[in-house]
DNA sequence: GCATGGGATGACAACGTTGTCATGTAGACA
DNA sequence: TGTCTACATGACAACGTTGTCATCCCATGC
C-alpha cells in the first residue's frame, strides 16, 4: 500500500480511501490511485485491515461439520456457502468427525483466525466451553443439534416426529414387527429419533421388543453387518427403519445380499441420491439440508448484524416420500 | 495479550514467548503466564501474528472446487483437509460453480486473506491471472485439471486411457455402436475424456458416428434427456459411455425408463455410491479422489515448505470395476 | 476584502503480535 | 574480587491497515 501511495504520489490514507471504496477522494486522485494499484499488482491484506478496524470483523465464519463428504453435511456447507457469498464472507470448513475434541481443535483453530461466527454441527454434549467464544463476540449457531447448557440458536429437523411417521406409515401397511438401527445413540439426534420410535410403538400399542433394535451404527459396514444379522435371526423383522442414510444404504446391502429386498420393508430417514432407482425404491422420511444450511446461515448473519433477540429454536419439516421399500406388506 | 502480561506480572514479549512455546523461559514464569491466560480466556490472535512474523504465514490454505457438495469435488475436499489438519493448517473452501469470474472472485477473496496456498480444480482456460499470486509468494497447485498459461503443479486423472479402457472393454463384449455421453466440452476434463473416445474407436476401426455423441450434459436431467433421445433415434447404440458420475445416473434413469437397463451396456466415468446395488450394477472407470486430494495437498505443503524444483504433473490411474452394466452384449 | 463553511487530503497513532537488541542476574573461573 | 559467559527478561519498533483529527484550498455570502 506503501508503494501504491508512493507510486500515485499520495498519502496512504488516501490509497486507503480508493481502496475502501469510502467518499471524498476527488475522482482525479482516485484513477491515479487506481492505476499505480494495477500496475504494482497491489492486493489489500485483510488480516491487516480487519486487525485495525474498529468493528474488528474478518469477513469470514467457520462451519464445523461431521464430514465435508458426507452429502448431508456437504449440503448444508453448501446452502451456507451461498448465503456467505451474498455477503462477501468467506467459509472455513472443518469436519468433526464425530469428535469432541477434534470439533473442540477446530473451533479453537476458527477463534483463533478472528471469525465472525460459528455454525456448528456438533459432536459435543456440554457447550459451555464456547462461552468464551461467545463472550468475545462470536455468533453462534447449532444446526442438525440443538445446544446444551449454553443459550443459542439451533436449526433442527423434527426427528422424533419424522420417525413416528415411519412407524406409523408401516402400521399402516400391516406391520407388527418392525426393527430399528440406529446411529451412535452419544449423537442427539439419532438418540431423538429411537426415542421417536419407541413413544410411536408406544402410542400403536405394539409391544416394543428390544431383540429388534440395533444401535451404535457408524457407517455402511457396520449397518449391513448388524441389519444381515437381525433378520437371519429366528424371529426377525418383517419392516425395517433405519436412523440415518448410510445406514438405510447398509440395510439395502443386507436385503438384496439375502435377496428380501422385495420381501421385507424399509424407511430410511435422510434421502439420498439414486434412493428412487434402487429396486424396489427406497420410501424415506426427507430432511431438507439445502434449506437447513440456508437457515442456520440466515440465523447466524442476523446475529452478526447485531441482533441481541432470544435465542430460538427453528424446526424444519421431515417429509416421507413413498417409493416402494416402505409399502411392502408383511 | 497486554492483559495476560499485566496479570502475570511480565512483560509483553515473555508472554508470546510461552504461547508460542519459545525456548527460554524459566517454567515459573511460564506456569504464571499460563493461569493468567486461562483466568482471562486469552485467545492468541493468528491474524495479528501473522502479520508481525517474518515469514508472514498464515496456516491457512485455500481450495477452489466446482461444488463442495459434489462428491467427488467434495471427496477431493476431506482428503486436503486430512493433510492439512496433520500440519495445523486450516482449510478455506469454495464453489466455483465451473464458472471462471466466480473462481477470480474466490481466488481473490483467498489472496486478500493471505493463504499460504491454492488448490484449484480450475474452471478456467487460461490461468495467467495468477501470476500476481504466485510472484506473491502463494503456492500454487491444480487438481484434476491442469494449468494452461502457467507452469505450475497439478494432479490429474489419465482420462483419455480411462476412457480408452471404457471403450476397449465394450469392443470386446461385442459391441460397434458405441454412444458417447459428455460434460460441458469447455471442461478440459470433458474434452480429454471425449478425446479418449474418438482415438479408440480410431484403434478399434470403428467409424465415428457423429449421431452417437452429445456433449454439453451438466447434471442428472440433461443427461437422462440426452441419453433418452439417443434411445429413442432410429438407430440407437448398443452401449452408452457416460463421461462423469451424474452423467452416469442419469443415463442409467433413461435405460431404467425405457426399460432397456438389462438390454442396453453402460459405462460410467468416475465410481459412486451405490453404483453396485443398481440393477445391473453399474460397470466404471473409478478415479480416486482422496488419492489425488492427498498428493496435491502433498505437493502444496511442499511447495510452501520451499521446494523450488521444476513443476511437475502428476497422473492418477484409472480402475475399471465391472459390475454388470458393462458386460451387456450388443 | 474578509469571515465562513465544506470538501479534499494528509500526518499520526493504534490494532495485537513478534523480531531485534539491550539489560540484568547468577554462576564459573582466573 | 573482577571478568566472562550464558541465560532470562524486557523495551521498542514494525507488520499493513484504518480512525481521528488537523490542515489546506476554494467557493460563497456579506
Amino acid at each position: 500500500m506503501r508503494d501504491v501511495a508512493a507510486q500515485a504520489k499520495v498519502s496512504l490514507k488516501t490509497v486507503s480511501r480508493v481502496v475502501n471504496g469510502e467518499s471524498g477522494v476527488s475522482p482525479r486522485l482516485a484513477k491515479r490511485v487506481l492505476a499505480a494499484s494495477e500496475r504494482l499488482s497491489y492486493r489489500h491484506n485483510l488480516t491487516a485491515s480487519s486487525l485495525r478496524r474498529s468493528d474488528g470483523r474478518s469477513r469470514t465464519i467457520g462451519v464445523v461439520i461431521e464430514d465435508v463428504a458426507n452429502p448431508f453435511a456437504s449440503t448444508l456447507h453448501r446452502a451456507i456457502e451461498d448465503v456467505a457469498v451474498e455477503r462477501r464472507v468467506l467459509v472455513l470448513a472443518g469436519s468433526s468427525d464425530e469428535d469432541e475434541q477434534r470439533e473442540r481443535e477446530l473451533v479453537s483453530a476458527f477463534a483463533s483466525r478472528r471469525v465472525d461466527g460459528l455454525i456448528i454441527q456438533s459432536s459435543s454434549h456440554d457447550h459451555r466451553y464456547l462461552m468464551a467464544e461467545r463472550k468475545a463476540g462470536v455468533a453462534l449457531v447449532f444446526v442438525d443439534r440443538p445446544a446444551s447448557g449454553l443459550d443459542a440458536d439451533c436449526v433442527v429437523t423434527d426427528n422424533a416426529a419424522g420417525i413416528r411417521r415411519a412407524v406409523r406409515h408401516l402400521v399402516e401397511h400391516g406391520h407388527g414387527r418392525i426393527g430399528y438401527l440406529g446411529d451412535l445413540h452419544l449423537i442427539a439426534t439419532a438418540a431423538e429419533r429411537h426415542q421417536g420410535y419407541v413413544e410411536e410403538l408406544a402410542e400403536q400399542k405394539i409391544r416394543f421388543d428390544p431383540a429388534l433394535v440395533r444401535l451404535d451404527l457408524r457407517g455402511i459396514e457396520k449397518a449391513e453387518a448388524a441389519a444381515s444379522e437381525l433378520l437371519r435371526s429366528s424371529r426377525p423383522p418383517t419392516a425395517l427403519i433405519a436412523g440415518q442414510n448410510l445406514i438405510t444404504i447398509g440395510a439395502f446391502r443386507a436385503l438384496r445380499h439375502l435377496n428380501l429386498n422385495r420381501r421385507v420393508a424399509l424407511v430410511g430417514f435422510d434421502d439420498f441420491v439414486l434412493a428412487d432407482m434402487l429396486e424396489p425404491g427406497i420410501t424415506v422420511i426427507a430432511q431438507d439440508p439445502a434449506a437447513m444450511g440456508r437457515m442456520a446461515a440466515g440465523v447466524l448473519f442476523q446475529r452478526i448484524d447485531g441482533d441481541h433477540s432470544p435465542a430460538q429454536r427453528h424446526t424444519v419439516r421431515t417429509r416421507l416420500i413413498t417409493r416402494g421399500s416402505g409399502e411392502i406388506g408383511p
